[in-house]
DNA sequence: AATAACATTGGAGCAGACTCCAAGGTCAAG
DNA sequence: CTTGACCTTGGAGTCTGCTCCAATGTTATT
C-alpha cells in the first residue's frame, strides 16, 4: 500500500502553502483523492505532479498551460506524436523566453548608461543616452506615426 | 503661449488610450491642468512626462516607482545628491534585471534540453535533463526555505 | 433646438495566482 | 466532554495596470 500524505505534510515537504494546494485542487491542476472524512490525501504521483508544477512555474508557464500540457506520468505509454507536439510547445515558449532576454538586455544597457550619465554628466554620455532612448522609443511606437519632435531627455533640468 | 493638448490629442500623439491617461491622472502620475469646463489640458511637459513613463515602463518600472522617482524636468536645478540617489536606484533595478536575465537564460536552457529530449529520446539527454531539473529544483527550494522555516502556512491555526 | 462629438465622474470588472476568513466538521488526548 | 489541532467549504480580498460602463456635462455645427 502506497503512503498517502495529508495536506499539511505535502505543504511542509514541498514548501507549498496549504491554501495554494487547495487552490490547485479547486482549479483542477492537482486534485488528490479523499478519505471518507473528505480530507485530501496526496499520492506520490500527486507529489511528483506538484514538483513538476514548481519547475514549470520556474519556467514561466501559467497554471493554465501546465494544466493543458503536463499530465505526463499519468500516461501508460508515451505517444510520439504527443511528444512532438509538446516539444513544439516548448520551442514556442523558448522563442518567447529569448525575446524576453533580448528585451531585458536592452533594459540593462539603458539602465547602465542612464546611471552613468546621472553619476557623472558629460555631453558624450548624454548623447549616448539620448540615442538609446530614441531607439527604444521608436521600438515602442513602431506602429504609430507622428512621434513628438522634442527630446525625451528631460533629466538635464 | 504654449500649446495645450486635449486628452484625445495626447492619446493620438502618444498612442496611450484616453482611459489610461485618466487613470494616470487619477493615481497622480500625470495630472494635467484643467480648463474652466474641467477638461484636461496637457502641456508639453506633461507630454514629456508621458513619454518618459513609456520608456520607464519599457524598463519594467512600476507606476509607483515612476511616480516616486521621475519628475525630473520639473526641477529648476539638478540636485547632485538626488542624481546620486536616482543613479543608485537605477543600479538596484539593473541588478534585478540581470537576475531576471540569468533566470531566463536557465529557463531557455531547460526548454532546449527538454524539447530535445522529447523529440529524440536517449539516456544521455534524459540524464542531462534530469540533472538540470534537479539543479533548478534545488535552487527553487533554497530560495523559499528562508532563515526561518516552520511550515508554509503559519498564519493558520 | 437638436445632434454629434467631445469631455467629465465614480465605480465595476478583468487577469493570474494566490491569500485570508468565517463557519463549521473530524479526531486524538486528557 | 472539552480542548486544540487538524481538516472542510464558499466566497471575498489582494495586487497592478488598465479597460469599460453609465450617467451626465460641454462644445460645435446644423
Amino acid at each position: 500500500m502506497e503512503k498517502l500524505y495529508s495536506i499539511q505534510e505535502v505543504s511542509r515537504i514541498l514548501g507549498i502553502p496549504k491554501d495554494t494546494l487547495r487552490y490547485y485542487d479547486r482549479i483542477g491542476v492537482v486534485s488528490p483523492s479523499r478519505e471518507n472524512n473528505r480530507y485530501r490525501k496526496y499520492s506520490k504521483n500527486d507529489l511528483i505532479d506538484l514538483m513538476n508544477i514548481q519547475i514549470m512555474q520556474y519556467a514561466d508557464f501559467s497554471l493554465d498551460e501546465i494544466k493543458g500540457k503536463f499530465g505526463f506520468h499519468r500516461m501508460e505509454k508515451v505517444d510520439p506524436a504527443y511528444c512532438q507536439e509538446v516539444a513544439a510547445f516548448l520551442d514556442a515558449k523558448n522563442a518567447e523566453t529569448r525575446k524576453k532576454i533580448d528585451h531585458l538586455q536592452k533594459v540593462s544597457q539603458l539602465l547602465d548608461v542612464a546611471a552613468e550619465t546621472l553619476r557623472d554628466f558629460n555631453p558624450e554620455k548624454d548623447q549616448r543616452l539620448a540615442e538609446l532612448v530614441r531607439e527604444i522609443y521608436q521600438g515602442i511606437r513602431k506602429k504609430e506615426t507622428g512621434i513628438f519632435e522634442e527630446g525625451c531627455d528631460g533629466h538635464q533640468g
